[in-house]
DNA sequence: CCCAAACTGAACCGGTCGGTTTATAACTGC
DNA sequence: GCAGTTATAAACCGACCGGTTCAGTTTGGG
């Protein structure tokens, strides 16, 4: 074995992040409490803030991580060879997907309510969520607007109105609690009423 | 003076609630101190819990007060003998100048963040705030389709696109501190993107 | 095998918070 | 003017939390 990685600092490293996720994510930043994210890392109080000098560092630390992890999660393959209408529903439901998951709608909500106490964060957070969404979404209507396939003039706002178009009735359902699971046809009701929307109004 | 309808229990009531409420949209549920609410209030701690047993109840009790508010001051009137492009643009304008506040967004915020420590706090939100926009927005859309001003086949689907297509771009702009203003400019941008699309759909 | 670095567990500190108590003062109605 | 309610300020309690300290144990490379 090559030597290890651990530029780090000590071999506990990892656990402590992972520790920190599993506590973060299901209590948030102050419902965390730091003898408990020690305890479920598996190591000692002393060993974590021998890595983290504080609460907040760790914090921090985990967050933007899991936004990356996210932004690498939800990369959108886009299949330009289909038509507008599989490209936007292949899209809208694997949008969805990731919306709806359990992961989320934590980090979704962590990142709001946090933001406020760490401004970046809520940066980063729409960086790797929300823009992402739409960088996918305003190339593909780039190009195909080029083929004569969409026409679109605000292709910014078309690609906002359709992500947004996507969370009808059953986003909100969810973060309030009104609603804890989503079946498949109801999805796929959102994603086709999505669809027909945004294509009678951009398609050609 | 008649008799005051201190109902409740006493006369600084009104104090406690008022001063409550300031702090619990200030810092939230966590973040107020009963010793700061009662400073707010003018109120000394021990006439606080008097009223109410516990931090918990207090909360509920603004909370609920609060959606009721809001669920009053959203009353859209809409002027049905107006053409769609028109009723539509105005709606859109007006719920976003609520959406948009200051109030609106702490509102939010909060009730999101504190829907799970109280979940009859996420539903009542939702009946006093996106349900009332939906209610309003299907009514309109029932009498214009009667009046054969729109086609529109699922009702309910149409509403809650038309609330999500005014909450493009800058909606999680501001939730995340992206922006912290907006102008006139870009909520008419985003209104008429808006009234486009659904006319697009739905128009006759 | 040895030693330094990493890690442990538990005690400890200062501070905050929700909630209670107490002793006192002010208002109100008879 | 007195009784009884309602208010106050301040001390107090127990719990928890973030962070530190420290004496001792584990780990792993040379």
């Amino acid at each position: 074995m090559s030597t290890q990685a651990t530029v780090r600092k000590g071999r506990k490293f990892d656990q402590v992040i992972d520790g920190a996720r599993d506590i973060f994510l299901r209590d948030g930043f102050e419902g965390a409490s730091v003898d408990e994210i020690a305890r479920e890392a598996g190591v000692s109080k002393a060993t974590l803030y021998s890595y983290f000098p504080d609460k907040r560092l760790l914090f921090i630390e985990v967050a933007s991580a899991q936004c990356g992890r996210q932004a690498d999660e939800a990369v959108l393959s886009i299949d330009t060879s289909r038509s507008p209408r599989e490209v936007l529903s292949q899209a809208g439901h694997k949008f969805l997907g990731f919306l709806y998951s359990e992961m989320g709608q934590r980090i979704f909500k962590i990142c709001l309510s946090e933001s406020e106490r760490f401004p970046d964060l809520g940066q980063q957070f729409y960086q790797s969520g929300p823009m992402i969404m739409r960088r996918v979404m305003v190339d593909y209507l780039s190009s195909a607007r080029a083929r004569n396939e969409l026409q679109v003039d605000d292709i910014d706002l078309a690609a906002d109105q359709f992500a947004e178009l996507c969370k009808a009735d059953l986003w909100p359902k969810l973060l309030f609690g009104i609603q804890s699971t989503v079946t498949e046809a109801e999805i796929t009701r959102v994603v086709d009423g999505a669809v027909d929307t945004f294509m009678a109004r951009y398609g050609v």
